[in-house]
DNA sequence: ATAGGCACCTGGTGGC
DNA sequence: TGCCACCAGGTGCCTA
Protein backbone atom coordinates (compact mmCIF):
# COMPACT_ATOMS: atom_id res chain seq x y z
CA UNK A 1 0.00 0.00 0.00
CA UNK A 2 2.43 2.65 0.90
CA UNK A 3 4.82 4.37 -0.58
CA UNK A 4 6.02 7.91 0.22
CA UNK A 5 3.04 10.07 -0.28
CA UNK A 6 1.18 7.42 1.08
CA UNK A 7 3.21 7.80 4.38
CA UNK A 8 2.96 10.99 4.41
CA UNK A 9 -1.12 11.55 3.98
CA UNK A 10 -1.21 9.36 6.84
CA UNK A 11 1.17 11.22 9.23
CA UNK A 12 -0.52 14.54 8.29
CA UNK A 13 -3.83 12.88 9.66
CA UNK A 14 -2.61 11.35 12.53
CA UNK A 15 -1.06 14.74 13.80
CA UNK A 16 -3.84 16.93 14.88
CA UNK A 17 -4.67 13.93 17.27
CA UNK A 18 -1.39 13.27 18.37
CA UNK A 19 1.04 16.14 18.74
CA UNK A 20 0.87 17.77 21.93
CA UNK A 21 -1.13 15.32 23.56
CA UNK A 22 -0.58 12.54 26.15
CA UNK A 23 -0.98 8.64 24.89
CA UNK A 24 -3.24 7.47 27.85
CA UNK A 25 -2.66 3.95 26.84
CA UNK A 26 -1.20 1.97 24.31
CA UNK A 27 -3.45 -1.37 23.95
CA UNK A 28 -1.47 -4.03 21.95
CA UNK A 29 -3.44 -7.56 20.58
CA UNK A 30 0.02 -9.57 20.07
CA UNK A 31 3.09 -9.41 20.82
CA UNK A 32 4.84 -8.80 17.18
CA UNK A 33 4.07 -7.44 13.64
CA UNK A 34 7.35 -8.87 11.56
CA UNK A 35 9.25 -8.57 14.62
CA UNK A 36 8.77 -8.52 18.22
CA UNK A 37 7.60 -5.35 19.51
CA UNK A 38 10.35 -4.01 22.21
CA UNK A 39 9.94 -5.35 25.90
CA UNK A 40 7.99 -3.30 27.60
CA UNK A 41 6.53 -1.25 24.56
CA UNK A 42 3.12 -0.63 25.77
CA UNK A 43 3.94 0.49 29.52
CA UNK A 44 6.90 2.72 28.12
CA UNK A 45 4.49 4.71 25.52
CA UNK A 46 1.38 4.55 27.64
CA UNK A 47 1.58 8.03 29.66
CA UNK A 48 4.00 9.94 26.88
CA UNK A 49 3.50 13.10 25.63
CA UNK A 50 3.72 13.10 21.99
CA UNK A 51 6.38 16.42 21.19
CA UNK A 52 6.00 16.43 17.15
CA UNK A 53 5.29 13.69 14.22
CA UNK A 54 8.28 13.29 11.10
CA UNK A 55 8.64 11.05 8.18
CA UNK A 56 11.82 9.64 7.41
CA UNK A 57 11.29 7.42 3.69
CA UNK A 58 8.34 5.51 4.35
CA UNK A 59 8.92 5.53 8.08
CA UNK A 60 6.55 7.78 10.60
CA UNK A 61 8.30 9.18 13.67
CA UNK A 62 6.75 10.30 16.80
CA UNK A 63 8.83 12.25 19.54
CA UNK A 64 7.93 11.23 22.97
CA UNK A 65 8.86 13.36 25.90
CA UNK A 66 9.96 10.19 27.31
CA UNK A 67 13.25 10.66 25.20
CA UNK A 68 12.35 7.92 23.34
CA UNK A 69 11.02 7.83 19.77
CA UNK A 70 8.29 5.70 18.20
CA UNK A 71 8.90 4.65 14.71
CA UNK A 72 5.90 2.72 12.73
CA UNK A 73 6.14 1.06 9.25
CA UNK A 74 3.25 0.67 7.50
CA UNK A 75 4.17 -2.60 5.20
CA UNK A 76 2.15 -3.76 2.16
CA UNK A 77 -1.07 -3.32 4.08
CA UNK A 78 -1.04 -0.97 6.89
CA UNK A 79 -3.44 1.29 7.73
CA UNK A 80 -3.67 4.31 10.84
CA UNK A 81 -7.30 5.01 11.38
CA UNK A 82 -8.59 7.96 13.58
CA UNK A 83 -11.47 8.00 15.37
CA UNK A 84 -13.33 10.02 17.97
CA UNK A 85 -13.12 13.92 18.66
CA UNK A 86 -9.03 15.14 18.48
CA UNK A 87 -10.31 18.27 20.04
CA UNK A 88 -11.86 17.20 23.02
CA UNK A 89 -14.53 18.60 22.85
CA UNK A 90 -17.14 16.18 23.26
CA UNK A 91 -16.52 11.92 22.97
CA UNK A 92 -18.05 10.09 20.01
CA UNK A 93 -18.21 6.49 20.40
CA UNK A 94 -15.29 4.45 18.85
CA UNK A 95 -16.16 2.31 16.17
CA UNK A 96 -15.62 -1.97 17.10
CA UNK A 97 -12.64 -3.46 17.14
CA UNK A 98 -11.63 -5.18 13.82
CA UNK A 99 -9.64 -8.31 13.03
CA UNK A 100 -6.31 -6.79 12.58
CA UNK A 101 -6.06 -4.07 14.65
CA UNK A 102 -2.63 -4.93 16.38
CA UNK A 103 -2.05 -1.58 18.13
CA UNK A 104 -5.03 1.36 19.65
CA UNK A 105 -3.58 3.92 20.84
CA UNK A 106 -6.06 5.61 23.24
CA UNK A 107 -5.40 9.77 23.24
CA UNK A 108 -6.22 12.31 26.41
CA UNK A 109 -7.83 14.04 24.04
CA UNK A 110 -10.58 11.15 23.68
CA UNK A 111 -9.22 10.38 20.23
CA UNK A 112 -8.29 6.60 19.46
CA UNK A 113 -5.77 5.46 16.64
CA UNK A 114 -5.63 2.43 15.57
CA UNK A 115 -3.27 0.50 13.42
CA UNK A 116 -4.43 -2.20 11.19
CA UNK A 117 -2.24 -4.24 9.31
CA UNK A 118 -3.22 -7.87 7.97
CA UNK A 119 -0.41 -8.87 6.39
CA UNK A 120 1.86 -7.93 9.04
CA UNK A 121 4.95 -6.59 7.35
CA UNK A 122 4.37 -3.53 9.29
CA UNK A 123 6.87 -3.03 12.25
CA UNK A 124 6.69 -0.49 15.36
CA UNK A 125 9.97 -0.46 17.42
CA UNK A 126 10.63 2.43 20.25
CA UNK A 127 14.25 4.08 20.28
CA UNK A 128 16.70 6.28 21.55
CA UNK A 129 15.29 10.16 20.09
CA UNK A 130 19.48 10.92 20.84
CA UNK A 131 20.17 8.49 18.29
CA UNK A 132 18.57 10.20 15.52
CA UNK A 133 18.96 8.41 12.44
CA UNK A 134 21.51 5.77 13.81
CA UNK A 135 18.95 3.12 14.30
CA UNK A 136 19.21 0.25 12.26
CA UNK A 137 16.49 0.31 9.79
CA UNK A 138 16.90 4.36 9.21
CA UNK A 139 20.92 4.39 8.83
CA UNK A 140 20.85 3.51 5.12
CA UNK A 141 18.44 5.21 4.06
CA UNK A 142 19.00 7.56 1.28
CA UNK A 143 18.33 11.15 0.80
CA UNK A 144 14.26 12.74 1.02
CA UNK A 145 13.32 13.75 -2.69
CA UNK A 146 12.38 16.89 -1.40
CA UNK A 147 15.62 17.65 0.67
CA UNK A 148 18.25 19.93 -0.22
CA UNK A 149 20.54 16.54 -0.61
CA UNK A 150 18.52 14.91 -3.23
CA UNK A 151 19.91 17.17 -6.50
CA UNK A 152 20.88 16.42 -9.98
CA UNK A 153 24.24 15.87 -9.75
CA UNK A 154 23.51 13.54 -6.82
CA UNK A 155 21.69 11.52 -8.87
CA UNK A 156 23.31 11.02 -12.07
CA UNK A 157 26.52 10.36 -10.03
CA UNK A 158 24.89 7.65 -8.01
CA UNK A 159 23.25 5.82 -10.85
CA UNK A 160 26.59 5.85 -12.95
CA UNK A 161 27.44 3.29 -10.87
CA UNK A 162 24.68 0.56 -10.63
CA UNK A 163 24.78 -2.04 -12.53
CA UNK A 164 21.26 -2.83 -12.03
CA UNK A 165 17.96 -1.96 -14.32
CA UNK A 166 17.17 1.46 -13.79
CA UNK A 167 14.02 -0.17 -12.30
CA UNK A 168 15.76 -1.59 -9.65
CA UNK A 169 18.08 1.07 -8.27
CA UNK A 170 14.92 3.66 -8.04
CA UNK A 171 13.22 1.03 -5.48
CA UNK A 172 16.53 0.79 -3.82
CA UNK A 173 16.07 3.26 -1.02
CA UNK A 174 19.51 3.54 0.04
CA UNK A 175 19.55 5.42 -3.65
CA UNK A 176 16.49 7.45 -2.55
CA UNK A 177 14.09 7.60 0.04
CA UNK A 178 10.21 6.97 -0.38
CA UNK A 179 9.88 5.24 -3.77
CA UNK A 180 7.66 1.97 -4.36
CA UNK A 181 6.53 0.25 -7.25
CA UNK A 182 4.08 2.39 -8.66
CA UNK A 183 5.85 5.66 -8.32
CA UNK A 184 8.85 4.38 -9.80
CA UNK A 185 6.72 2.97 -12.79
CA UNK A 186 5.02 6.44 -12.97
CA UNK A 187 8.51 8.21 -12.84
CA UNK A 188 9.72 6.04 -15.81
CA UNK A 189 6.61 6.93 -18.31
CA UNK A 190 7.41 10.54 -17.59
CA UNK A 191 10.92 9.84 -17.90
CA UNK A 192 10.83 8.02 -21.09
CA UNK A 193 12.97 5.92 -19.73
CA UNK A 194 12.24 1.62 -20.61
CA UNK A 195 12.47 -0.24 -16.74
CA UNK A 196 15.08 -2.36 -17.69
CA UNK A 197 17.66 -0.36 -18.87
CA UNK A 198 20.72 -0.67 -16.65
CA UNK A 199 20.68 2.79 -14.48
CA UNK A 200 24.75 2.98 -14.99
CA UNK A 201 24.16 3.32 -18.87
CA UNK A 202 21.45 5.83 -19.27
CA UNK A 203 23.33 9.25 -20.17
CA UNK A 204 23.45 12.27 -17.66
CA UNK A 205 21.39 14.08 -19.84
CA UNK A 206 18.54 11.43 -19.40
CA UNK A 207 18.90 10.93 -15.60
CA UNK A 208 19.36 14.28 -14.09
CA UNK A 209 15.50 15.34 -15.26
CA UNK A 210 14.54 12.55 -13.07
CA UNK A 211 15.14 14.57 -10.15
CA UNK A 212 12.38 16.76 -11.42
CA UNK A 213 9.77 14.08 -12.51
CA UNK A 214 10.29 12.23 -9.26
CA UNK A 215 9.53 15.75 -7.27
CA UNK A 216 6.58 16.40 -9.01
CA UNK A 217 4.97 12.73 -9.28
CA UNK A 218 5.23 12.46 -5.89
CA UNK A 219 3.86 16.30 -5.17
CA UNK A 220 1.09 15.27 -6.96
CA UNK A 221 0.46 12.31 -5.24
CA UNK A 222 0.66 13.98 -1.72
CA UNK A 223 -1.51 16.74 -2.99
CA UNK A 224 -4.22 14.01 -4.21
CA UNK A 225 -3.92 12.52 -0.86
CA UNK A 226 -1.77 9.14 -1.99
CA UNK A 227 -3.69 6.40 -4.12
CA UNK A 228 -6.16 3.80 -3.14
CA UNK A 229 -6.16 0.75 -5.13
CA UNK A 230 -7.01 -1.71 -2.39
CA UNK A 231 -7.07 -1.26 1.29
CA UNK A 232 -5.36 2.35 1.74
CA UNK A 233 -7.22 4.95 3.47
CA UNK A 234 -6.35 8.29 5.26
CA UNK A 235 -6.54 8.19 9.16
CA UNK A 236 -9.77 9.59 8.65
CA UNK A 237 -11.31 6.75 6.15
CA UNK A 238 -11.09 8.92 3.13
CA UNK A 239 -9.84 7.38 0.03
CA UNK A 240 -6.71 8.83 -1.94
CA UNK A 241 -7.43 9.92 -5.72
CA UNK A 242 -3.78 9.57 -7.47
CA UNK A 243 -4.68 6.39 -8.85
CA UNK A 244 -6.97 8.09 -11.23
CA UNK A 245 -4.14 9.49 -12.86
CA UNK A 246 -2.02 6.68 -12.96
CA UNK A 247 -0.58 6.24 -16.72
CA UNK A 248 1.30 3.19 -16.60
CA UNK A 249 0.60 1.58 -13.30
CA UNK A 250 -1.87 -1.58 -13.46
CA UNK A 251 -3.07 -0.65 -17.05
CA UNK A 252 -1.91 -3.50 -18.39
CA UNK A 253 -3.02 -3.89 -22.45
CA UNK A 254 -4.07 -0.62 -22.20
CA UNK A 255 -3.90 2.43 -24.51
CA UNK A 256 -0.81 4.20 -23.75
CA UNK A 257 -1.91 7.90 -23.12
CA UNK A 258 0.54 9.77 -25.11
CA UNK A 259 -0.65 11.57 -28.38
CA UNK A 260 0.38 9.88 -31.38
CA UNK A 261 1.54 6.78 -29.55
CA UNK A 262 -0.87 3.54 -30.56
CA UNK A 263 0.91 1.08 -28.45
CA UNK A 264 -0.17 -0.63 -25.52
CA UNK A 265 1.14 -0.64 -22.18
CA UNK A 266 3.24 -3.57 -21.14
CA UNK A 267 3.36 -5.82 -17.77
CA UNK A 268 7.25 -7.22 -17.42
CA UNK A 269 8.65 -8.80 -14.41
CA UNK A 270 11.87 -7.26 -12.71
CA UNK A 271 13.02 -9.07 -9.30
CA UNK A 272 9.62 -10.15 -8.40
CA UNK A 273 7.40 -7.24 -9.42
CA UNK A 274 5.06 -5.77 -12.28
CA UNK A 275 6.92 -3.01 -13.90
CA UNK A 276 4.51 -1.52 -16.17
CA UNK A 277 5.53 0.87 -19.23
CA UNK A 278 5.02 1.85 -22.67
CA UNK A 279 7.61 0.00 -25.04
CA UNK A 280 7.21 2.55 -28.00
CA UNK A 281 7.27 5.85 -25.33
CA UNK A 282 10.33 4.18 -22.74
CA UNK A 283 13.55 3.36 -24.45
C1' DA B 1 30.80 -4.89 -2.14
C1' DT B 2 26.87 -5.77 -5.11
C1' DA B 3 22.92 -7.83 -7.47
C1' DG B 4 19.27 -11.06 -7.44
C1' DG B 5 15.97 -14.05 -5.28
C1' DC B 6 13.34 -15.56 -1.27
C1' DA B 7 10.71 -15.11 2.70
C1' DC B 8 7.53 -13.11 5.73
C1' DC B 9 1.61 -13.08 5.86
C1' DT B 10 -3.35 -12.48 4.69
C1' DG B 11 -6.96 -11.49 1.54
C1' DG B 12 -9.11 -10.52 -2.89
C1' DT B 13 -10.00 -12.00 -7.54
C1' DG B 14 -10.83 -14.76 -11.38
C1' DG B 15 -10.96 -19.33 -13.57
C1' DC B 16 -12.78 -23.96 -13.50
C1' DT C 1 -20.71 -22.49 -3.87
C1' DG C 2 -16.06 -24.30 -3.51
C1' DC C 3 -11.36 -24.80 -4.38
C1' DC C 4 -7.06 -23.18 -6.21
C1' DA C 5 -3.63 -20.46 -8.29
C1' DC C 6 -2.03 -16.08 -8.59
C1' DC C 7 -1.36 -11.41 -7.34
C1' DA C 8 -0.66 -7.33 -4.10
C1' DG C 9 1.69 -0.65 -2.42
C1' DG C 10 7.90 -3.44 1.30
C1' DT C 11 12.24 -4.82 2.64
C1' DG C 12 15.67 -7.64 5.49
C1' DC C 13 18.42 -11.45 4.77
C1' DC C 14 20.77 -15.00 2.37
C1' DT C 15 23.27 -16.53 -1.58
C1' DA C 16 26.46 -16.38 -5.41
Amino acid sequence: MPELPEVETVMRGIEPAMTGYRIDQLILNRPDLRWPFPGGMAERVSGAKVLGLRRRSKYILADLDSNETLLIHLGMSGRILVSGDPLGNFVRDHPPIEKHDHAIFSMENGARITFNDPRRFGAMDLLDTALGDAHPLLRNIGPEPFGNEFHEDYLVNILKKKNSPIKSALLDQRIIAGLGNIYVCEVLFRAGISPKKLAGKISAKRTAPMVAIIRDVLGEAIQAGGSTLRDFRHSDGELGYFQHTFKVYGREDEACTNTDCDAKIKRIFQSGRSSFYCPKCQR
